[in-house]
DNA sequence: CGTCATGGTTGACTTTGTCAACTAACTTCG
DNA sequence: CGAAGTTAGTTGACAAAGTCAACCATGACG
């Protein structure tokens, strides 16, 4: 019975999201697809980026990383170089027009977010995300 | 700062929960997609169930129902069949082994469940639910 | 030096979602 | 009645996202 399953709600919410997100980048005249825009914050939110580090971050296959990113440098949104400390690694990081390009998403999510939210008490909505990393670091740390 | 967007928070979390929801389904030797074990579920709730209420109550395409219960039916686990009513309609319900195997998903739910809220209080989880469906409400309902 | 872990790349594949065209069955209404 | 429109479902094609495993380099360590 228990006549909310938690996961559909958590399946709605998150489809209704991606949906809203692609909306308003399509809106916003941004034609990529959210996971890359979601790697391109990423890669402007970290100091000293690598492809490993997105990955762990976001709980995301290498491989994944890999193919976005190349598509993001070939945008000309990201360079990459090698990192002089450790030449496996390379290091990512934004150009002039990447960083320009995730203004203009904060704007674009900053607005759906909003949305999102309305009518709800803003601290309901901090309790609602430290929930919701509460939850994901419950389920992923387990893993036997 | 705001160092905690709130569309990261939900995509570890769903991510997680998929994964977890997977993960418990292949212990209890269910190997069906989630997304057919969710279709399943809702035939299973559903007194009068056509392809059309699923698609609804679930915001999803019809192409992708069709395809699903097909499956799940080549599967042995729903039988499909006209409505008397209106020849357009067909009616889907579960088949004995469909509604032995939908008792198992939901102890395997259950339990997956249940460590996901781990250490939270349950009235904050109500809360959260609530929360969920609010906010896919709204950001539903604002289509232009 | 050999061995092993690490960062990254590639290929093949499954799952999920989206779009558009199309059939067949109902409905409406002149 | 019959033409026009709706609705349920199907199909095909495709994009996006995630998963798995094998595979080079480079670096670290004995």
């Amino acid at each position: 019975m228990s006549s909310t399953p938690p996961g559909d709600a958590l399946h709605r919410l998150l489809h209704a999201y991606k949906r809203a997100m692609r909306e308003a980048y399509r809106a916003a005249g941004i034609d990529l697809p959210s996971s890359h825009v979601r790697t391109l914050k990423a890669i402007c939110g970290l100091p000293k980026c690598t492809a490993q580090a997105i990955a762990e971050r976001m709980h995301r296959d290498k491989s994944q990383i890999t193919r976005v990113v190349h598509d993001l440098q070939a945008a000309g949104l990201i360079t990459r170089r090698p990192d002089p400390d450790d030449g496996r690694r390379q290091l990512l990081a934004p150009t002039a027009s990447g960083k320009r390009l995730r203004a203009r998403v904060a704007e674009a999510e900053r607005e759906a977010g909003t949305r999102m939210v309305r009518g709800l008490p803003p601290t309901s909505v901090a309790t609602f995300v430290r929930m919701a990393e509460t939850m994901a670091a419950n389920l992923d740390t387990t893993e036997s």
